[in-house]
DNA sequence: ACCTGAACACCGTTCAAGT
DNA sequence: ACCTGAACACCGTTCAAGT
């Protein structure tokens, strides 16, 4: 049988990666110092640095986990497609929005127009979540060409709409989502 | 008659936010280091610090005057209400998206999450354009609720654009903004 | 294997001294 | 009035020593 975990005074990689989205989501970028850090988690620097090379390599573990959890997330996005396109459509939205993203989302997006590895990372989920948005377009009946250029809308909307709400909660936010669905599915000639 | 600006070894508080433009725009906020800007402006530290009073106020000084800037110029978008609604607001998104803006607005928004004066003004700023557009949209028939809301999404897919667009070209956004007016002066009931 | 805490380096800030 | 450069404080990083 598996070890069970202890209620541990010990430090896992994991620990140190939690502590950190928990700074990104409550302060931004530049609240995630190393001071802060084990504040947060009740250790020392030298745990850290005995977890992590540096402050560096500890943002690339960030990044990277983001990433794995981004594309697991996304790949479900991508299993919609026995839902029909509309619906397909304001499920991807919604989940796009989900509260417990856009926080992370909206600092992975800052980090990465200095961190080159973030850059790469944001960059591949964008490519995979533009298709499948694309491709519900497709489906409902726009020309490949339509679709691609509804999505890169949509897609820019939600963003937009990421740095618009601030705080606001999640509910605020759907009224809007939805009739931008709305407003993308219309068939101006 | 007033005096002539010599070609100066002497400093203005003007060169100092200038430099910090250019570091902003280049490298983003994290660039924004005392030494940077005493390297870019070939001056020593206690010239800063003759200027400004830390880095915090110079930050906020950035802001006021980035802030000053874009009231005139919005200010100016205001002054376009003799056009035809639908060429306002092209003219409008062409406005929001110019290449001198982008870089500088989206360093803006990164630091209003974290800094209270940048916040306030750039909402502030916020508030002028999306009535302006609102007003547009109204006066082109549809109703103050709908136009609104259409404001809202074309506000967001534009400042989405601006983060996409990473260092594209701004040619790359003139195609996606026109065809974003289309769909969002489409009339689906 | 994992953590502590002292030590050092770097950069923001201060200030006495120069022009 | 404006600038220099030395000095200090703060935080990222290292490392010898502990469990």
């Amino acid at each position: 049988m598996t070890a069970q975990k202890p209620p541990s005074t010990r430090l896992s990689v994991n620990d140190w990666l939690q502590a950190g989205y928990t700074l990104l989501a409550e302060q931004g970028g530049r609240a995630l110092k190393v001071e802060s850090l084990c504040q947060q988690i009740g250790a020392t620097r030298g745990s850290f640095y005995w977890h992590f090379e540096d402050m560096d390599s500890y943002r690339a573990a960030l990044v990277e986990t983001w990433n794995a959890f981004l594309a697991r997330d996304r790949q479900s996005l991508e299993s919609l497609d026995a839902l029909p396109p509309r619906e397909r459509l304001s499920a991807m939205m919604t989940t796009l929005v989900s509260p417990q993203h856009w926080m992370l989302e909206r600092a992975m997006r800052e980090w990465a127009r200095t961190d080159p590895i973030a850059a790469e990372n944001v960059r591949q989920a964008d490519r995979l979540l533009l298709r499948a948005v694309a491709k519900a377009y497709c489906d409902y009946g726009f020309s490949p060409e339509d679709a691609r250029l509804r999505a890169e809308l949509t897609f820019a909307a939600g963003i937009g709409l990421l740095h618009l709400a601030g705080s606001a909660a999640q509910a605020q936010r759907v009224a809007p989502q939805q009739r931008l669905l709305e407003l993308m599915l219309a068939d101006p000639t």
